[in-house]
DNA sequence: GCGATCAGCT
DNA sequence: CACAGCTGATCGC
C-alpha cells in the first residue's frame, strides 16, 4: 500500500482513512478531541470508550468495525490518481478491552497490523483469533507483519495471565490481614482484578474514574468506591511505589502488587546472570520451575506451566507477578511461525530492548534467505515496502538502525544493568492517590 | 485563558 | 530503561 491511504494509531495528517487499534495513550498520541481529518475506524468497545478519554470528539467521524468482518474502502491511489479498494479486517488482539489488530488486502498484498497483542498458546480465545486470522487469509499468506515487538527478546519469559492470575490470588489469600493494592492503568487488567474477585468473593475499590470505565465496558457490582467495603484495591500505576507502601503501613498492614511483564526481565538482568541459564536463587516465595536453556524449543506441553508460582517479593511490602497484557517471546515466535510473514517491522521503537525482531525471526520469514540474514538489518536503506504503509512507526527515524548494532548496544547496558533492577526499588513518590470519594455503584 | 507540546518522573 | 501513563512548565494563539 502506498502512502498517503491508510494511517494505523497515527495521527498526522495525509492519509484518507485512520485505523485505531486500541485507547491506550501511546496509540493516541496527536488524537484528541478536535482531531477531524478523516473517518477513524475502531472496534465497538474503542468508540464506546472514546468521549470519555476525548470529551467533545466528533463521534460521527467513528466507523465501528466488528471483528471477522471484511470492510471494503475506496481510496484514491496518490500515484496514480485512481480509485483502488482496500479490504480490512479487525481481529480480536486480546491486549486490553477493544483491542484489534487490523489485516488489509489490496493490490499491494496482504499486511497484518497486531498493535499490541497477547495471543497465550493456551487461551481459547487466542485460538479463535487463529482461526479467524486463518479463515480470513485463506491461502494467502502475510506480506508485511507490523508486529507487538514490546517482548521481543528471549530474556522475556512469563506464563499465561491465567496464571499469573492465580498467583495474584495465592499472594492475596495468604495475607488475610493486610490490604492490598495493585497498580493498574487507566484501560487493561479488568480480567485480573474479576478472577481476584470471583475467587476470593470479594468487591474491589477502584478510583472515580475508572469506575466510569469499568461501567462503560459493562462490568457493574464488582468494582466500588467505597474503601470500607474491600481490602483490595486497584490504583493508578503511577501513584504506586515502595514510598507509598512504607506510609501506608504505618497505618494499616499493606503489600502492593505489580502486575507486569517487565520487571521479570530486569530482575535477572539486574542480577547479571543468563535468564536463559540461571537457576532461581533469588526468589523468596515460590519456586521458579526449570526452564529450557533453548529459547527456541519450547513444546507445547512446556510453555503453558512455566514458572508456576514464580512471584517475586521486591520488597518487604512489594510482590511483582508477571502478568502481562504484551505477547511474551515464546508467543511472539510461535505467531511468525503461524504467519509466515515476508516481512516483519517492530511497532514499538521505545522499547529498552528493542531489537529489529529479523534478529531472531528472520528465519522464520519467507521473504529472507538464511544466507543473507543479516543483510537487511545493516542496510536499512531498503526501506521502500515499509514506507507504504503510514503507521506509527516512524520507518525513517534514526532510532531504527540495524539489531546487530542494536543488540549489542542495548543488551550490555541496559539488559545486564545492575541499576535497573535498583531503580525500580529506589522510586520515589510522595504519596498515593487514593480519594476516599464515595460514589455510588 | 486555552490547548498543544515537552521535560521530568515512575 | 518505562508495559502506559501523570504532572507541571512553557509556548503559541
Amino acid at each position: 500500500m502506498e502512502a498517503g491511504m491508510v494511517s494505523v494509531d497515527r495521527w498526522t495528517h495525509g492519509s484518507q482513512v485512520y485505523f485505531l487499534t486500541h485507547i491506550h495513550s501511546d496509540h493516541t498520541k496527536g488524537l484528541s478531541s478536535t482531531w477531524k481529518l478523516a473517518p477513524l475506524y475502531c472496534s465497538r468497545i474503542t468508540a464506546k470508550l472514546f468521549p470519555s478519554k476525548f470529551p467533545g470528539f466528533n463521534l460521527s467521524l467513528l466507523r465501528i468495525v466488528e471483528t471477522g468482518v471484511w470492510y471494503s474502502l475506496s481510496l484514491i491511489a496518490p500515484s496514480s490518481n485512481s480509485l483502488v479498494t482496500v479490504k480490512a479486517m479487525a481481529i480480536d488482539a486480546q491486549h486490553c478491552p477493544g483491542a484489534v489488530m487490523y489485516l488489509f488486502q489490496g493490490e499491494f498484498g496482504c499486511m497484518l497490523y497486531t498493535g499490541d497483542f497477547r495471543w497465550e498458546r493456551t487461551s481459547k480465545k487466542a485460538q479463535f483469533g487463529k482461526n479467524m486470522l486463518l479463515n480470513a487469509l485463506r491461502d494467502k499468506k502475510i506480506d508485511n507483519l507490523y508486529l507487538d515487538n514490546t517482548y521481543c527478546n528471549p530474556s522475556f519469559m512469563f506464563p499465561s495471565r491465567e496464571v499469573a492470575a492465580q498467583q495474584v490470588v495465592d499472594i492475596i489469600a495468604s495475607n488475610p490481614d493486610h490490604d492490598i493494592i495493585i497498580g493498574i492503568d487507566s484501560l487493561g487488567k479488568e480480567e485480573l482484578l474479576l478472577n481476584i474477585s470471583r475467587v476470593l468473593k470479594t468487591k474491589i475499590w477502584v478510583w472515580p474514574e475508572r469506575l466510569q470505565t469499568m461501567h462503560l465496558l459493562g462490568l457493574h457490582g464488582i468494582f466500588t468506591t467505597k474503601t470500607s467495603v474491600t481490602r483490595v484495591r486497584a490504583v493508578p500505576r503511577y501513584s504506586f511505589s515502595i514510598d507509598t507502601l512504607e506510609g501506608l503501613n504505618l497505618v494499616r498492614p499493606t503489600i502492593g502488587i505489580m502486575p507486569s511483564g517487565l520487571p521479570w526481565a530486569l530482575k535477572w538482568v539486574g542480577e547479571n546472570r543468563d535468564p536463559l541459564q540461571s537457576s532461581s536463587r533469588s526468589v523468596s516465595r515460590g519456586d521458579r520451575i526449570n526452564r529450557s536453556s533453548n529459547i527456541g524449543s519450547y513444546s507445547n506441553i512446556e510453555m503453558p506451566n512455566m514458572m508456576v508460582k514464580s512471584f517475586e517479593r521486591y520488597h518487604k511490602y512489594m510482590y511483582a507477578v508477571p502478568y502481562s497484557d504484551h505477547a511474551c517471546f515464546a508467543e511472539i515466535q510461535e505467531f511468525i511461525e503461524l504467519l509466515q510473514p515476508d516481512t516483519i517491522k517492530g511497532i514499538v521503537s521505545s522499547s529498552p530492548s528493542y531489537v529489529d525482531p529479523h534478529y531472531y525471526f528472520s528465519h522464520l520469514c519467507r521473504g529472507i534467505q538464511p544466507s543473507c540474514k543479516y543483510q537487511k538489518l545493516e542496510r536499512p536503506t531498503e526501506r521502500k515496502k515499509d514506507e507504504e504503509l503510514h503507521t506509527k512507526y516512524n520507518f525513517g527515524s534514526k532510532k531504527f538502525v540495524g539489531a546487530a548494532s542494536e543488540h549489542r548496544r542495548i543488551r550490555p547496558r541496559a539488559l545486564h544493568s545492575r541499576e535497573g533492577c535498583v531503580s525500580i526499588l529506589r522510586r520515589e513518590r510522595r504519596g498515593v492517590k487514593i480519594l476516599e470519594t464515595d460514589c455510588k455503584d
